[in-house]
DNA sequence: CAGCATCCTAAGAGATACTG
DNA sequence: CAGTATCTCTTAGGATGCTG
C-alpha cells in the first residue's frame, strides 16, 4: 500500500475517465472481459501477451478498486477465480468503443501495426 | 530524440488512440483549443494551471506531430505563435466526449474533487 | 514571447523467485 | 492455479536557468 491515490481531484470528466483506463493492459483487459463474459486469471494472461503477472493482477486489483471488475473467488482446490466486468465496466467499455474506431482509422491512416492477440479469437 | 517510438504496433484501436491522448495534459489541451477556437502558448499555460513550459510543449510538439494540433507561427518581434485544433483533432474530441460524461458521471459517484480551471469560462 | 537544455525525482513497468 | 515479494530499469514528469 504505497501507490494508487487515485480518485482525484481531477481536471474534467476525460481526466477521471483516464485515470481508471490509464495503465498500459487496463484497456485491453476491458477488451477481453466484455468479449469472453468471464475469464480466468491464466486465461487472461495468456489472451495478454508480454503481461506479466504482476502488472495484471495490480491491474485487476485497481479495476476490482474502481468498480469495473467482479472478482469471484471458488475455495476449491486448485483454486479458481473468475473476473468478469460489472455493469459499470460494461458502460465504461461502451463509451470507449468510439475511441476504438477512432482509433482503429488511427491506425490504418498511420499504416500501424497490430500485435496478433492469439486466444481472442474464441 | 530519444524517446517517441509512438505509432504502434499496437493491440487494437483503443490502445492507439489512447497513444495520442495519453500525456498528463493532452486532453486538457485538446479541451481548451476546442472550446477556445485558437490558443497561444501563454495563454495554454495559463488555462492549464500547474503545466510547466516542457511538458507543454513536449505535448504540443508531439500532438502536431500527430496530426491533431497545428501551430501557425507569425515571424513577428517579440514571436508570435498560434496554436489551434485540426480537424482530425476536432474528430478526436468528439469520440473523446462521451468518456468525458462518464468520467464526470464518475466524479459524481466518488464525490472527487474538481481542481478549479481559471480561464477556462470564457 | 516562445522555447531549448539540463538535471533530478517518482511513478510505471518488467524479471525473477517463492507461496497458500 | 493464483497469486506475493523484491529488485531493477525505464519513462513521464517537474524545476530551473538560458536564448533567438
Amino acid at each position: 500500500m504505497a501507490k494508487s491515490a487515485r480518485r482525484g481531484p481531477y481536471f474534467c470528466g476525460i481526466d477521471a475517465a483516464m485515470d481508471v483506463v490509464t495503465g498500459k493492459w487496463k484497456s485491453l483487459i476491458l477488451w477481453e472481459l466484455h468479449h469472453h463474459g468471464t475469464r480466468r486469471f491464466a486465461e487472461l494472461r495468456r489472451g495478454l501477451p508480454g503481461v506479466s503477472e504482476k502488472m495484471l493482477i495490480q491491474h485487476l486489483r485497481e479495476m476490482e478498486e474502481d468498480g469495473l471488475v467482479h472478482r469471484e473467488v471458488y475455495r476449491e482446490v486448485p483454486p479458481k477465480v473468475e473476473y468478469s466486468l460489472t455493469e459499470y465496466g460494461v458502460s465504461l467499455n461502451a463509451v470507449l468503443a468510439p475511441l476504438g474506431e477512432w482509433g482503429t482509422e488511427r491506425m490504418r491512416r498511420i499504416g500501424a501495426e497490430k500485435v496478433s492477440v492469439n486466444a481472442v479469437t474464441t
